[in-house]
RNA sequence: UCCGCGGUAGCUCAAUUGGCAGAGCGCUCGGCUGUUAACCGAAUGGUUGGAGGUUCGAGUCCUCCCCGCGGAGCCA
């Protein structure tokens, strides 16, 4: 018999074929019993009834949720089955059947215990598609840069020196010495684009903060891509560009699985169509400020501003040329302001926060020396990244993106620990 | 770290002024030939987060601690 997968058979019908999967959910009504059964790409309904097959029907009707096992039937076209096909059951082998019922019910359960059970919730109903979606972003964010002839490098985990001196990092033994793990792949990009020219990654990063947010965890992967001989402008279109191919390949190929979500998939492909707004940093401010919003100028925009700006163009939003003081020391002055940065934070429609933060980096020793500098850092750790200064400099840019808060935005779930197989918070390292 | 809400059966939640500890779901058993988190019936299930205190009597009031959830700040 024909080994397939779910999402397989619809081009199956009227054939036999063989399931490999397990028992999500049964039902039954005197001598008919329904039998969902998942194997990861999605649900089916197989169908036993009593008076043809009375011995397959008293086994199957024993069977736990999570059963797992190996089911052998004919499909058929069926309009009152959920999926519109249907599996008339001939045969089922258990594979192993389950010690306990399985904790995570079909009914609501408070974000805790769902945590606590995590491994056992990714099973279930919204996490299977929200996961599927996540590597459907990953795979577009790769080909995007591929397509590019961006080259993909690395940059290191385990860091002796903090990108940013500000954050907190977690901080480990490393034979004695000091080290860190990596807050972001920046600096370490920024050398291998002067070796490559373009260049991406996608990595974990690590914030030793104590956000307890639902855009905030302590572990995320990010992606992030360097580009020698671009500028700030080069750099805000190729971010365009890259948003608007994510969305638009990733509602290509999950269009069902968004559609599980109750993603309203048309809405998101028209919020992404551009150009995005690009915002002066002092129009962003006086936006917020005729809109009521306690705001000055040199203020970082909260998560109330940052929300009220996605509103109130529907669409992601660039907000370019901070204040000097506002940002790191690797962020080029604006040549027709020097109070001013070429970075840009681009914030997501509906409350879903900053998901890129990007700069043209300094490129020239003395700016560099002079910002590390006025804000306290030590040279020394930093040496190998001014050399970069010292040896053929080239004005270039970059970006960062938090892909989590992407994923989240596309699939509109509230909270990002749940796009996360197993997210990392302040509080939770289980399981 | 700060602010707010919460912790009662395996899960989700009730419990009036301080007065016998309850329901739904799940598991188990029984019924039902088209179920969609099926439905109907029965049975099972408790150290009320922990430690002290007040009281004839505490899930309920007081003190301290632990844990969870939401938000802020910080950031992607």
């Amino acid at each position: 018999m024909k080994g397939i997968t779910i999402d397989q058979a619809r081009d199956h019908i009227g054939e036999g074929i063989t399931l490999r999967g397990w028992l999500y959910n049964k039902r039954s009504s005197g001598k008919i019993l329904f039998l969902q059964i998942r194997d990861g790409t999605g649900t089916i309904q197989g169908v036993i009834t009593e008076p043809e097959k009375p011995d397959l029907f008293s086994r199957a009707e024993g069977l736990a949720r999570e059963t797992s096992l190996i089911v052998t039937g004919r499909l058929r076209e069926e309009v009152r089955a959920p999926s519109g096909c249907e599996l008339e059951v001939d045969e089922i082998s258990v594979v192993h059947e389950p010690t306990d019922p399985f904790p995570i019910e079909l009914k609501e359960q408070t974000p805790g215990f769902l945590m606590d059970h995590r491994h056992l919730w990714i099973r279930t109903g919204r996490q299977v598609p929200i996961l599927r979606i996540r590597d459907a972003v990953f795979r577009a964010f790769r080909e995007f840069f591929h397509e590019r002839g961006f080259v993909a490098t690395e940059a290191p985990i385990i860091t002796g020196t903090s990108v940013e001196g500000t954050t907190t990092l977690f901080s480990l033994d490393y034979f004695g010495e000091p080290a860190y793990l990596s807050q972001s792949g920046q600096l370490y990009l920024e050398a291998t684009a002067m070796a490559l020219g373009k260049v991406y990654w996608i990595g974990p990063v690590f914030r030793a903060e104590k956000s307890k947010t639902r855009k905030h965890v302590t572990e995320f992967w990010m992606g992030e891509a360097e580009m020698a001989y671009f500028d700030h402008n080069a750099n805000l279109n190729l971010q365009e560009d890259l948003v608007s191919h994510i969305v638009d390949a990733v509602t290509k190929e999950r269009r069902d699985e968004l559609g599980r979500l109750d993603r309203d998939v048309d809405r998101l492909r028209e919020e992404v169509k551009g150009p995005f707004p690009r915002l002066d940093y002092a129009e962003a401010v006086k936006i917020l400020q005729d809109e009521g919003h306690e705001i000055s100028f040199g203020d970082d925009l909260g998560a109330p501003e940052e929300t009220s700006l996605g509103e109130r163009f529907g669409k992601p939003v660039f907000v370019e040329r901070f204040p000097i003081s506002m940002k790191p020391f690797y962020m080029k002055r604006d040549g027709k302001d020097p109070t001013r940065v070429l970075a840009a934070d681009l914030i997501a429609p509906d409350g879903y926060g900053e998901i890129i933060g990007g700069s043209q980096r300094v490129d020239t020793v003395e700016e560099l020396v002079s910002q590390l500098k006025e804000r306290g850092l030590p040279l020394e750790p930093y040496e190998w990244y001014i050399d970069l200064r010292r040896y053929g400099s080239a004005p270039h840019s970059g970006f960062g993106m938090g892909l989590a808060r992407v994923i989240a935005w596309i699939c509109g779930v509230p909270h990002i620990r749940e796009v996360i197989p197993f997210p990392r918070q302040i509080h939770r390292l289980y399981p």
